[in-house]
DNA sequence: AGGCCGCCTTAACCTGGGTTAAGCCCAGGT
DNA sequence: ACCTGGGCTTAACCCAGGTTAAGGCGGCCT
């Protein structure tokens, strides 16, 4: 087994033979991407996806006018790809950028097809992993509906602790939906409350 | 088989044996609800949803100082229920109420275990039920992040037309993450516009 | 009929975030 | 050591939406 950390997040989700993934891991290959560098770029058919191996990306929707806004950030153990455009069988609308030089563990979501034949176990795993992905957008849903956008930095940083010092600010702020001068305030005013 | 049209409902997201589908229909329970009548409420456990035969539906979450925003409309052949909670073995949050009066095919989660271990078919409902409400957050995410609360209302009659004259405007308004004033004052603002 | 209630509208005022633009700080490159 | 550019901050001004409060308009009940 050449990767048994990403087992052990993938078993948590659901269980897996350690044989399946043996079979998973032929299928995958290590990806190596430089700061900047473009996991899946829009455009691009949505059929791959990548386990982080090593690094922290972000999910970038650009808008018709150009306004960038992000959809998730994602570090070591989580998935990356265009999953609602997969489902859909769309080209990407979002591009996949590392912040900062990571690797990733590549898979073409038609190898798959194979596996889930052959064991009901990949089946689960995939409905493990929609309901996942459902529960994460039910919260960030939650978190628009009810909340301040001074609230939503705060618990921005209560779940994602990992994440500090590795994304810069004007990206924090595009995940909340506000620009970065609105969040820059924002931070200073916490700073004055706080002495 | 006593619900023909819900039955095409669901083919429509998975196929299903029409052998499985009586089977389900044995395990459900109609059950009649006036107009502001409560499916499920918050504190209940999130163990049954329901298919919606007549009425509209909208699910609600009380914040903690009160406010109510609205999660969802659902109207005949959708379902209603805490999923989010359900998933997570949780308590229900949300509170389930009719907007007209209502008839729902109720359904106890635990009843549907059996059927999945019967026959594979489900389990795939399962996953393309998750999907589906994957796809419908993140949809809202995306409205969220790029749209203004104008734009929100726009998109809202494009994609629920259904609902026109079935739902106050001050659900609508804490639909889309404003106050009924707010709500008021765009549409007039509209109106003025058109003239 | 009269009165009440639920729902929507309008107005006045306040505040948070958008926009634009200028400046700062620091790391990297030469 | 100097420039450059990227990322952050600050300030000034504007506007959308929140808040509060006062009606308006049906529909429904007695």
């Amino acid at each position: 087994m050449r990767y048994p950390k990403l087992f052990e997040h993938i078993t948590a989700l659901a269980p897996l033979p350690a044989s399946e993934w043996l079979k998973a891991e032929t299928l995958a290959r290590e990806q190596a991407l430089d700061k900047r560098a473009l996991f899946l770029r829009p455009g691009d058919a949505a059929d791959r996806f990548g386990l982080v191996l090593q690094g922290v990306f972000r999910a970038v929707r650009v808008s018709a006018r150009g306004e960038e806004s992000i959809k998730a950030f994602r570090a070591e153990g989580e998935f990356i790809g265009a999953y609602a455009e997969m489902l859909q069988g769309q080209p990407s609308m979002t591009a996949i950028e590392a912040l900062e030089p990571g690797r990733v563990l590549a898979f073409q979501a038609n190898d798959l097809q194979s596996l889930e034949t052959g064991h009901p176990c990949w089946a689960q795993l995939a409905r493990r992993v929609a309901e996942r992905h459902y529960l994460l957008k039910e919260r960030r849903e939650q978190e628009f509906l009810d909340l301040s956008a001074e609230e939503r930095l705060e618990r921005f940083w209560q779940e994602h602790p990992h994440l500090h010092g590795r994304v810069p600010q004007r990206d924090v702020a595009a995940y909340l939906g506000i620009t970065e001068v609105a969040l820059s305030r924002i931070v200073s005013r916490r700073r004055k409350r706080a002495e």
